[in-house]
RNA sequence: GAAGCAGAUCGCCUUAUCGCUUUUUAUUUUGAAUUAUAUUCAGAAAUAUAAAGAGGAAAGUCCGGACACCAUAGUGUAGCAUAGUGGCUAACAGCCAUCAAUCGUAAGGUUAGGAAAAGUGCAACAGAAAGUAUGUACAGGUAAUGCUGUAGUGAAAUCAGGUAAACUCUAUGCGGUGCAAUGCCAUGUAAACUAGUGCUCCAUUGGAAAAGUGUACACGCACGAUGCUAGAGGGUAGGCAGCUAAAGGCUAUUGGUAACAAUAGUUGUAGAUAAAUGAUAAGGGCUUUUAAAAGUACAAAAUCCGGCUUAUAGAUCUGCUUUUUUU
């Protein structure tokens, strides 16, 4: 099984961060949203977190941390219904600092309905 | 013992599993070159292994430097900053010593602490009057006059003082822009297109120079047609270097009241870029509490250093002061 998120596994291109944010289709089930486009031929994650809402560095990175790690422990559930190429942007939008239990379950969450919503179209 | 003053240090730890970034070594794959099928080279990828991986403030971006480019950064004006005295430093608005004022019983704390005989402005109450000033009472004096003295108000009353966290003056310092600097590679018809403006003079492989451009302004200086200004539409916004060894840290000795300096020894410490340093589980510290339980701060590098300021649960150490008790 793969557990792995390395460099190659970033969104780091401000092109494709730029497409992804005008052209994605974004799921959303508070507190995170997801922005995905399914088009390249790699695997490409990104996460965020508003400044607005977190203003201080310390909060942003721990949220983001615990995002990565969310998404590295639960990609299986895209790649085992035979999704294994795609551009995603996590965002949090929720307002309160939250833990790693509800950060897991929600991310589980959203990549369940970004699987439905695909099957759906 | 209690209350307090000054200074310094630390600021969670261990194990297991799963991960992240950088680097070392090894193997495999790939690429390039060639004397051509085996060597060499350096790069990339994967796997394994080993090592390292946020702070005392990394913060605020408030000062000062290094470094880079703009001209070898010049002169004057403007502007800004600093302000007892002496010293330290690469430099400073920092630090040390010391004087004065002031607060505290004291240890100690605080201070925008230069100049009012250059000029301008400002000033409560009292008072006739506070600078284009001259009233009353008494006394003196004159040709005459507040001309002179005393009384009275006030901090200050006629060659006066206060105020410069008011202008000002004096002394000293400061050129501008910041690592998104800057250089290289790759990509790109990119010195492209349209409009406006400019395209000079002497001369002939040269010289001079207008407009214009370069810094707050002027001068000066440099560049000066591959120009300048505006518009529309597009491309790129990726990689490498800069990038971490530093006015470094620690210890000792010497000089100095000290800040600090010199010498010797020792040590070798993040380098990311939508931005690594994490997640989970178990256990242990520490604080509150009978226990259960709860709490375990503030705050995360972004070119690098020296400061200042602000935030900070809790813990430790050193020196000193006052007071009480005991011996």
């Amino acid at each position: 099984m793969d557990l792995t998120y390395n460099k190659t596994e970033k969104l780091k291109r401000q092109k494709t961060i730029n497409k992804l944010f005008s052209e994605g289709k974004s799921v959303s089930a508070y507190p995170l949203q997801l922005i995905y486009m399914i088009e390249d031929n790699k695997r490409k994650v990104g996460v965020s977190v508003s400044k607005r809402k977190f203003k201080k560095a310390v909060e942003r990175i721990r949220i983001k941390r615990l995002l990565r790690e969310g998404y590295r422990l639960n990609k299986s559930i895209l790649i085992n219904n035979k999704l294994d190429h795609y551009t995603l942007m996590i965002i949090y939008v929720g307002k309160e600092m939250p833990d790693f239990k509800t950060i897991d379950l929600k991310i589980k969450g959203i990549l369940k309905k970004l699987i439905q919503t695909l099957k759906a179209n």
